[in-house]
DNA sequence: ATACGAAATATTGTATACAAAATTCAATAT
DNA sequence: ATATTGAATTTTGTATACAATATTTCGTAT
């Protein structure tokens, strides 16, 4: 069946059991847009396309359903969950507290060498967007980002950092593509990386938390 | 079966759905401790007790796993979540943060008929104080802290903190048990009542958090 | 007695079957 | 033409069946 295990050489990679391999699938679906907010899930149709029975693809629903992506209506269907955007904006709100915590964790908890190494991803960025190469700045972006988290080095910020990101994935995509606010993102960056720097926490935090609340007006017309 | 719909007169208060009962009563076996943190989920056991079928026995079990609540060994059954210290303190530290965010946005957005009944929540508290009544004086805690929470309007925050308090709610309860602790907890409140009267949102969110933090010494050996 | 291993048993993961809805669609009446 | 009703069909929720793994039990050898 589709989804199951690869190998590599004669070693077995599997690792992933079937559940999590179907709630990755249904998951990038979702956050990568193939499956539009308030659209039906059609179960008939993804059961015959992943290969597997009802039984672990429902389950995969109902994880989905408790990471806020799907909506499952009692014995109505289930549909991509559909924001409105008071709660884009909730989840901005938390976004950026959570940001700022990360920010001021990572300051005191970071490596030298991470730090570097986020300073690197940084100047990486700013080449690309010399060059206005959209997309793959895009992507540094979004490492970067992670990055501040994950030099949390707190887990339970991690995860929940992780979900409402993918939350918002979609959304946040559509808001970095605006035109001249572009020059504005980079300049936040370049006040961020200069607090990472110097290991001045509350300072990042602040820029952090202003960054993303930032965003809410670079996309609230595409979503409201 | 047991968890069948409910008749009041002759109109029907069903509303919840088979799925949300299963998961709402395993959670209170975890919650309320009648689960123990590490000891097996009896599969069998449960599906009698509760007069389900495996099937959705199964799927609130992963409803369960995606809170936090659960873990789900491929193959070796399902436990239930037990906390490192270093989880404990890493939830805490998010608590802290989402309950300073609360704070602000309380102090912004309730009315002041909303803040005048949280001052009477307090205040029923100081009286419990008084007569040493522990365990009212606790029911009465959560419904404050909750409280603040609610008025901050913002449903994201709201279920995140919901959420985070239910994995940590057996945790919470042992430390509030101490013995001289309490009058630093009750000193802590009646600095939140005044910041919560004069709308001082800054200030509120301060105290809640290092009130927060402060749980986690209080805590600490009760987990470590 | 203790350690080991194979058969017996129990548990888990997935597929399917069945019953109870909801939805669709067509025929009829207005 | 539009609205309405009621079968036919599809979809959903739950139970059960079956296959694949783990775990336990018990007999044997050291």
């Amino acid at each position: 069946m589709d989804l199951q295990n690869d190998t590599v050489g004669t070693l077995r990679v599997d690792k992933a059991t079937l559940h999590d391999q179907v709630v990755a699938r249904i998951r990038d679906l979702i956050v990568e847009g193939a499956l539009l907010p308030g659209s039906r899930i059609d179960e008939s149709a993804l059961i015959e396309q992943l290969g597997v029975s009802r039984t672990p693809f429902r389950e995969a629903l109902r994880t989905l359903a408790a990471e806020g992506l799907v909506e499952i209506r009692p014995t109505r269907g289930s549909i991509v969950r559909k924001l409105t955007p008071d709660e884009v904006f909730s989840m901005l709100e938390v976004l950026a507290q959570l940001e700022q915590l990360a920010a001021e964790l990572a300051c005191k908890r970071a490596s030298d060498a991470q730090i570097a190494q986020m300073v690197a991803i940084h100047e990486q960025m700013l080449e690309f967007y010399a060059k206005r190469e959209r997309m793959p700045y895009f992507k540094l972006n979004q490492e970067f980002h992670r990055g501040i988290v994950s030099l949390s080095a707190n887990p339970v910020l991690i995860e929940i950092h992780g979900n409402l990101h993918a939350r918002l994935k979609r959304i946040r995509f559509v808001g970095n593509r605006g035109p001249d606010f572009w020059a504005d993102a980079v300049s936040e960056h370049e006040e961020m990386a200069r607090a990472l720097q110097t290991r001045d926490g509350t300072l990042l935090g602040e820029i952090a938390a202003r960054h993303l609340l930032n965003t809410w007006t670079r996309v609230r017309d595409a979503v409201t």
